[in-house]
DNA sequence: TGATTATATAAGTGAATGCTTATATAATGA
DNA sequence: TCATTATATAAGCATTCACTTATATAATCA
């Protein structure tokens, strides 16, 4: 049970169209800041700043490795969030190969 | 399969304190905006204003009954928000009496 | 150490937002 | 028809918000 203007902080970090997609996009894969400027085009510190509203909400966890910070989806206690991104669109092609080329495959020891 | 854009403006709509308040009672029955002030607390032209919102988000539907303009919840082709409202609050034995007592029982044909 | 790369933070700006008060529209009932 | 009740709309205002540019912090690598 989640108090209801607790959850509608929640929505709110969801009622954006740039949040939105990086939710989808972490829903996929983790994916590091300079991951999602390439794939959203828009700039970093846009990105960051959205990040951290983000993590402050407790949508998602950072963890940095090397020069690199990744974020990834944090719904162990939301799972209503599951079933709104179950509505959304698939990652398109060129945002998968984003996430698999720069920097490097994500989990994959190479820094 | 729902766009980004269009599911974050919905999430918008439900990104707010009263709003989700409004969504939550219009889950337990339909209701007018006299019902609306008297639970929420809040002005009249505050609540139409955020009615029309919803309305034109097309997360409520609108009948008039006499004086009344009775709103309820259109969930249909948005399964999720029904996963959302399974986590808030129950409504309180006040906003129910309110509901039940207030124009008068809603379906009944005391118009 | 110094240069480069990745990310965060700060300050500023224009637009959107939620609320208020005042007024308009619409239905009811004497 | 006129007063009352219910709701909608309009205008104004203070706050929030998403974005920009500039700068700070932090890790890597020559």
């Amino acid at each position: 049970m989640i108090p209801t203007d607790i959850m509608a902080e929640q929505l709110k970090l969801l009622g954006d169209k740039t949040r939105l997609n990086i939710i989808n996009i972490l829903f996929h894969q983790e994916a590091c800041v300079c991951h999602l400027v390439e794939i959203l085009k828009m700039t970093q510190p846009n990105i960051s700043q959205h990040m951290r509203k983000l993590k402050d909400g407790g949508l998602v966890q950072e963890q940095r490795r090397g020069q690199w910070i990744f974020y990834s989806l944090d719904m162990n206690d939301k799972p209503y969030i599951r079933e709104i991104l179950m509505h959304l669109p698939e990652l398109s092609e060129e945002s998968r190969s984003v996430l698999n080329e720069i920097p490097c495959k994500p989990k994959e020891d190479c820094i």
